[in-house]
RNA sequence: GCUCCCUUCGUCUAGUGGCCUAGGACGUCGCCCUCUCAAGGCGAAAACACGAGUUCGAAACUCGUAGGGAGCGCCA
């Protein structure tokens, strides 16, 4: 009896979950909206919610087209896609005006006629005075006429008592009233303010769960209070601790990548800066590797830990090595193949980019990597390391790459792969007498003009019959010639 | 200045009063493996900010101190 009550309550209760990211468009989606993104995303996804994004274009300003396309991008590129929306603020103008009329109406809002001019005046008087600056309430139960200058529309905020709330990562948080002021709501140039619009816009959106960066704390009575005005129920708070860059500063351009498209062209998989970031303030147990799925099966918002972290590129750089090294290659090679054509190879003069991720992924870190290496069997290399050359070119070189050519033109061609490879090097190793080694030391050579490159079969192999074979010969032509 | 938040190895973290002479991972170092470079295996160094208190017992609870962060806009 229990069991079948307590099913279908419990998901009309995960059912009613809605999260929200709510970016402002001013500028490139970065690591820490990233990962504010995907925690609201995942919890909505956990929870079997609705995940809406929100464009905060109320500043017109510094709002351009440009950043929204860039932020769309982002969300795009990663995988997170959204349920409803985007919802431009911009297209809500009216809806914030009638509810900030209808504040007016009730008593619980009213209009002030200070000029900025005055409002910095005050400030720096009580700043010099030594006291948190505030609006000192003159015009918040004033009947006098309205003097003939603009106006804002200010929230009358409760002056005695506390506001508290139970937030979801920080914890019970408690500020004071006296701590807060009457805050502008409606601007003098008819424009809602970001504190009064969210709050509309949450309202409306019957968001369950408001998730986001913890600068946010010091917001959130404000827009309790204004929840409250609203008669409207409270959601959910959850404050996400700060990323900042690996030396502890806040994140900026001189730590490297902020904008998150500046992963993928550094050679990012997508789900492998999701796996790092999720890690950044949430873990589960010791894991470390974590699929979509199941950052979506055992993620909770509440299991956020509290303090800030440092964003780690060696760490970064493992996670994506690990997702490359035990993903499908064919899942992989498109993203390869982007950066081969970013290097302006063309994927179609060489081998099937899947057999490049291959051989090369447990030797490189980054995509980007990846492509620089994969260069020698999409073009021809320039110039061979006279190191390389000088070091395993010599002594009985000349033998060891005119058998191993042998060997290698006696492979069938549709036999031509890895373990055929191997075994033909091998033999042509023993004909000579020597270790394989002394075979493939001067074939890599030949093969890259460099003494470092995949396991000599796979590289051989990529090279394709007729290139390794013209290759090994292009070798042979500028050693000595033979004694005798 | 005021308010709020935070504090375990270099870094990300486990830890919800005894299982902790504090575990894992990245990074670092050493050894093994080996056709180069990697990857892999094994191992090492490395942390509870400090001080009081609560308790039979504190990394964990409370209070201070120090340090760090955020906010205090007609920005979001």
């Amino acid at each position: 009896m229990t069991a079948t009550i307590q099913g279908p309550f419990r998901s009309a209760i995960a059912m009613s979950c809605r999260t929200r990211f709510a970016p402002s468009p001013t500028g490139f989606l970065h690591i820490g909206g990233a990962r504010t993104a995907l925690f609201c995303w995942l919890e909505a996804r956990h929870r079997g919610g609705a995940f809406v994004l929100r464009i905060e274009d109320t500043d017109r300003e510094r709002s351009t087209q440009a950043s929204v396309d860039a932020i769309l991008d982002g969300m795009n590129w990663l995988g997170l896609g959204w349920d409803e929306g985007p919802v431009f603020q911009t297209a809500r103008f009216d809806r914030y005006r009638q509810v900030a009329e209808e504040l007016v109406a009730a008593g619980k809002a009213y209009c002030a006629y200070e000029t900025r001019e005055e409002l910095d005046a005050m400030r720096a008087r009580q700043e010099a005075a030594g006291i948190k600056p505030r609006y000192d309430g003159y015009w918040r139960d004033r009947t006098d006429p309205p003097p003939d200058r603009p106006r804002v529309i200010r929230f009358k905020n409760p002056t005695t008592g506390k506001v508290a709330w139970e937030d979801r990562v920080k914890g019970r948080i408690e500020i004071s009233n006296e701590e807060l002021d009457d805050l502008i709501i409606w601007r003098s140039d008819e424009h809602p303010t970001y504190n009064f619009a969210v709050v509309v816009d949450d309202v409306d959106m019957r968001i369950s769960d408001v998730i986001r960066g913890d600068d946010h704390v010091n917001n959130t009575p404000r827009q309790i209070n204004l929840y409250e005005a609203l008669g409207a129920p409270l959601p959910a708070f959850a404050h996400l601790p700060m990323i900042h860059g690996p030396d502890g500063a806040k994140l900026s351009k001189r730590h490297g990548a902020v904008s998150v498209m500046q992963y993928r062209d550094d050679g990012y998989l997508p789900w492998a800066l999701l796996n790092y970031i999720v890690r950044l303030g949430w873990s589960h147990g010791d894991q470390e590797i974590f699929s979509i799925d199941e950052m979506v099966r055992l993620f909770s918002v509440g299991d956020v830990n509290q303090s800030a972290s440092r964003f780690d590129f060696d760490k970064l750089r493992w996670v994506n090595q690990h997702w490359m090294r035990h993903d499908d290659p064919a899942r992989i090679a498109p993203h390869l193949e982007w950066q081969l054509r970013d290097l302006g190879l063309d994927p179609a003069a060489g081998p099937n980019p899947a057999d490049v991720v291959v051989a090369l992924r447990d030797r490189c870190h980054t995509l980007r990597e990846m492509a620089e290496k994969a260069r020698v069997w999409y073009a021809e290399f320039e110039s061979y390391d006279e190191q390389a050359v000088a070091k395993h070119a010599g002594g009985r070189a000349r033998e060891c790459l005119e058998a191993a050519h042998a060997a290698l033109a006696g492979v069938p061609r549709a036999e031509w792969s890895p373990p055929a490879i191997d075994a033909a090097l091998r033999r042509a190793a023993e004909a000579v007498g020597e270790g394989l080694g002394k075979v493939a030391q001067p074939l890599r050579v030949a093969m890259t003009g460099t003494a470092v490159s995949p396991s000599i079969d796979h590289t051989v192999f990529l090279a394709g019959q007729p290139r390794a074979l013209a290759r090994i010969e292009r070798l042979l032509a500028r050693l000595p010639s033979p004694a005798g």
